[in-house]
DNA sequence: ATCGAACGGCGTACGCCGTACGCTCAACAT
DNA sequence: ATGTTGAGCGTACGGCGTACGCCGTTCGAT
């Protein structure tokens, strides 16, 4: 039922694969956003007819699917670029699967939504694969097998909702820089807000020498560290290890 | 320019208010999911012609935005469910937060894509209101100012991402359980998958006797409580406090 | 009380979307 | 040489967001 069960239909002589498919969607994506991937322009783009990409595809869930599965291929590593220390072997995971997302804003669309709910099922064989290397960085822990379990799960919730925010701070500070014009209005708003005093801290947040900014881009990758540092070693210590 | 700085018509007798729009737009989320919500099934829902919506709303993104800040109201606590520990507090905030998002599944679409990212721009005032709230909770922290921000931008990056894969493990479940019969092909395609040795320890892993599961729905709360004690406690730390 | 202007409500239309259906015609088996 | 198959894809349908402009009501001014 999920779309690596199936073969691809290789028949006859087909004049496109699933890769080269998903590949253009990747680039359109890259360059136009997600909601720019539209079969007809991924069809244009490959020089087919639109309705020829469903020989290859059932559905447009598939062609995300096929799209998130991609993405997370850039995310493996050689198994030699694993550092011995396993703490810093799943930090170089982490951190690899950071900057992978970050690289490619659309990425956590392509995991929400129905159309991607009913192809992903399972995950696809880069994320059996990513599976795989995060337990073999794991594999000096001294921790069970759920115990790992629990941690990857834990590392994961935790990158990709740094990237989740991260996307949204920086579409925001995008935004803001965009005509120059519409930037005035957030920010009389916000301190509009501000001055109301139904938000006396931050308020006096706001007002401090210091001024650190509320959605402050500068401290993304220091924020990461610390709360990597602080999972590895805190869900560890919780869950039994050393 | 964002839609919050923009004040209700209200210049005639508007027969809705926006409130009432974003309301039935959040029924129709909760009942049929995010992407039922359109501006005809609004209308329809609201007894209103379909264009009659844009009286009071400039776009679908300022919809979207709207529905954000509504769900964000849910995650407000009044000040005296607050405990006195500034950890059990902001453990509380977060724990909130969680369940409210949980409980609305396609929060996490909301605040994705670019007619959200249109309409964000700051957030509303319900963003803000938790904001403040996050900052009274920390009132007794020994931090500095953008500590308390770091901490706060941590665990907001733990609480989404904890929903985000827990909402994709339910999603998966659920469709597990759909049919009966179509969860056998998934199933089979993992298996085989395992069986090809391509995986030796997650196929390990599975072999073991007492198999934990792989997306397992049932360690999601103890999982989440891990990982926000070592975040509080960790970061905190690492930020400089005690 | 009357009337002009203003404005809320919304019908229509356009250009996108995903995709069901079925035609055409090249490539293969015989 | 011929029949069969299936890849490629043109057309069409129902839905989407929303631009545009008409209509009828309501309000301020007289």
């Amino acid at each position: 039922m999920p779309i690596w069960a199936r073969p691809e239909p290789a028949v006859r002589r087909p004049r496109f694969t699933r890769d080269q498919i998903a590949a253009a969607a990747l680039e359109i994506a890259d360059a136009e956003g997600f909601e720019a991937v539209s079969m007809r322009r991924i069809a244009a783009k490959l020089g087919a007819g639109t309705m020829s990409l469903y020989r290859y595809i059932a559905t447009k869930g598939d062609l995300i699917a096929l799209m998130g599965d991609a993405l997370l291929g850039e995310t493996l590593l050689a198994e030699d670029e694993l550092p011995a220390d396993w703490r810093a072997a799943i930090a170089v995971v982490a951190r690899r699967t950071r900057s992978a997302l970050l690289a490619h804003p659309w990425a956590l669309q392509s995991a929400l939504g129905d159309a991607a709910a009913a192809g992903v099922e399972l995950g696809g064989p880069n994320r059996l694969c990513r599976f795989e290397l995060a337990l073999l960085a794991l594999s000096g822990a001294p921790l069970t097998s759920s115990g790992k379990l629990d941690l990857l799960a834990l590392l994961d919730d935790f990158v990709y909702g740094h990237v989740l925010n991260a996307a949204e701070t920086s579409a925001r500070t995008a935004a803001a820089q965009a005509v120059g014009d519409d930037q005035q209005a957030p920010a009389e708003f916000l301190s509009e807000q501000l001055l109301s005093g139904r938000y006396p801290r931050l308020q006096a947040l706001a007002a401090e020498p210091d001024a650190p900014r509320l959605a402050d881009a500068s401290r993304l990758d220091e924020r990461f560290e610390i709360g990597l540092a602080a999972l590895i070693d805190g869900a560890c210590a919780r869950l039994g290890g050393g």
